[in-house]
RNA sequence: GCGCCUGUAGCUCAGUGGACAGAGCAUCGGUCUUCGGAACCGAGGGUCGGGGGUUCGAAUCCCUCCAGGCGUACCA
């Protein structure tokens, strides 16, 4: 079981200190203050607290003194070694180095599970990614969805939510019926005919193998057919394919989901017409202009928006409120969408609807991702899903790989409009933080296997030995994990991940070289270190599994 | 026009209002009779887009201007 991280534990510390000193009257009473503990500069301490600057003004002392009151009132702790106040008004804490060293211990205890913390306290948690209109194969820039949702999704769950992920089908609408008309237009001319593609149709190539596949089932049953049923038919074939091949897509990326959830399903059912239904009871609903008009002008947004088409027709705006309805109607507490940035300005849009349904919008979070570009040979490479012009997922992956993929993805802030260097994430070189994050993986079981072969086998370990400078620090750096996936998962943050991994293998290479683990000479030493090198080994796999990378033991 | 995102080292990017702004790559200079060199050490390189403001303290918050991306459909 996981216990409580060093961040955690200073942090309840304060809060007990704050209360003690406001009961021997050292600190008047306050309302509640929430503690903060962060991360000191290194040459100062291990982790520091910001809140006597903060106090200071509501107990009108200076911040030192608050400081100072602070620390006196601090329980002793046997994480901790050094604790005092520093100016201008920081409380510094070091932790106590026997201890930071029979942390080696906890984590082999802990194995796979070290990392995982109890922020989530087992709330059900949907979070719905991927939802790519299912016209085309994927691109890049739906991998990069996929891929954040995903590592997301591995992240929340180590942080004890319980995660479904969901990939929404857009299976109805005009972007649907004009994939329809494209392969009926491909579908004919495989037997002949000289028609053309729509003008607005998906020129890809990927449409005329889809309409060979779709011929091998059906022959050329559908060329007498009625034009509407021939429509009907490779609407429904079509798409069968096409979420296989989306499916086979994401398991390229090692991505699976729990849920493929309809949007046809959703109308079948009459859950939009049911939710048109009661935002019109709650007077939301106008009609005008022969459509119908969910209102929204007077409080959440600039302009009202069309629920239903003057065709009869729902909006996809529509299902959607229906979609969110039914995705809180089942029970999860928490709601994550993983959006492109071109879609920001559905986002007022969906609150408002969720709130004039009488629900929290708070519940739901948005995540927006800037777009991806990619670099080929150093230039730009030009995308259009129209001309089928695009960069798939299915070829980045077997360009460079999946784990290089994945990394380059979500090594950004979501919030950057990243570019793909395709080049880069293939070089098998120092460039390429992959094989750098990588190679400290191999080279811990690297040594874990010679420590066998010379026979520096188990034994009786004193972990107390571990005293040198870069031994501490590599283990400074791995307690840290279960506070990073904290911090992840409130901030929806995973490529804080990609910057910890390579921060762990860069302090696993320097220990390397300072420390020789492997030493007949002094086998109490060696035993100690290779419990530290098993740790290591362990931290770095579940760092690069939480991104769903692999971590060979061999490269 | 309005809205969202972005602007930090040559390049790609980190940086929950805190302690002198960081990393990788690139450049230059070092380390090696190696527990796998896909490694390590060091150096140079910054008006944090500009200007105001709030604060004990601003890359971070507010205002404004400039630049780029994306929206602003009875598409999704």
């Amino acid at each position: 079981m996981s216990r409580e991280s060093a961040r955690t534990h200073i942090r309840g510390l304060l809060v007990h200190a704050l209360g003690v000193a406001q009961k021997q009257n050292k600190l008047p009473p306050l309302a509640s203050t929430d503690v903060t503990v962060e991360y000191a500069p290194p040459e100062k301490a291990d982790y520091a607290s910001n809140l006597a600057l903060r106090l200071s003004r509501a107990v009108r002392m200076p911040p030192m003194q608050v400081a100072e009151v602070i620390v006196a009132a601090l329980p002793k702790s046997p994480y901790l070694g050094e604790v005092s106040a520093a100016p201008p008004g920081f409380i510094n804490f070091k932790l106590d180095e026997n201890w930071l060293a029979r942390q080696v211990q906890d984590i082999l205890d802990q194995g796979e599970a070290f990392g995982n913390c109890d922020v989530g306290g087992g709330a059900a948690l949907q979070i719905e990614f991927g939802s790519a209109n299912p016209t085309g194969p994927l691109t890049i820039g739906s991998g990069r969805n996929i891929v954040l949702g995903d590592t997301l999704a591995r992240v929340l769950e180590a942080a004890n939510y319980r995660v479904q992920r969901e990939y929404y089908v857009n299976d109805v609408g005009s972007q649907m019926d004009t994939f329809a008309r494209t392969l009926f237009a491909r579908y004919q001319q495989l037997h002949g005919s000289d028609v053309h593609v729509p003008p607005d149709g998906y020129a890809g190539a990927y449409m005329v193998e889809l309409a060979e596949q779709v011929n091998q089932e059906v022959g050329d049953a559908l060329l007498q057919a009625p034009e509407s049923e021939a429509l009907r038919t490779l609407h429904e074939r079509g798409l069968a394919l096409m979420l296989d091949s989306i499916r086979a897509d994401c398991a390229l990326l090692g991505v699976e989901f729990d849920e493929w959830l309809s949007q046809a399903w959703l109308e079948d059912e009459g859950r939009v017409h049911a939710a048109i239904a009661a935002l019109r009871d709650r007077g939301r609903v106008a009609e005008r202009e022969g459509a119908t008009w969910f209102v929204s002008t007077d409080v959440e947004e600039d302009k009202d928006n069309v629920l239903v088409r003057s065709t009869g027709d729902p909006t996809y705006f529509a299902a959607d409120i229906a979609y969110h309805d039914y995705k809180l109607e089942r029970g999860f507490t928490s709601l994550i969408d993983v959006w492109g940035a071109d879609h920001h300005g559905h986002v007022p849009r969906v609150k408002a609807s969720l709130a004039a349904l009488g629900h929290d919008p708070e519940q739901l979070t948005i995540l927006l991702y800037q777009l991806v570009r990619v670099l080929r040979g150093g230039a730009e490479v030009r995308m259009s899903k129209r001309t089928g012009d695009v960069v798939t997922v299915r070829e980045v992956v077997d360009e460079v790989g999946v784990d290089a993929s994945r990394y380059f993805l979500v090594a950004r802030s979501p919030d950057t409009a990243m570019t793909f260097d395709l080049d880069l994430a293939q070089a098998q070189s120092d460039e390429n933080p992959v094989y750098y994050i990588q190679y400290a993986h191999a080279r811990t079981a690297s040594i874990l296997e010679r420590a066998q072969q010379d026979g520096v086998g188990p034994g009786d370990t004193d972990l107390d030995l571990l005293q040198h400078p870069a031994e501490l620090a590599l283990l400074r750096l791995m307690i840290r994990l279960p506070e990073l996936v904290e911090d992840v998962a409130l901030q929806h943050a995973p490529h804080r991940l990609a910057f910890y991994a390579q921060e762990l293998a860069a302090l696993f290479h320097a220990f390397y070289r300072d420390c020789r683990v492997i030493d007949p000479d002094n086998v109490a030493l060696s035993r100690a270190r290779l419990e530290l090198v098993h740790a290591a080994k362990l931290v770095l796999a579940r760092c690069l599994g939480l991104m769903g990378m692999s971590a060979p033991d061999h490269m």
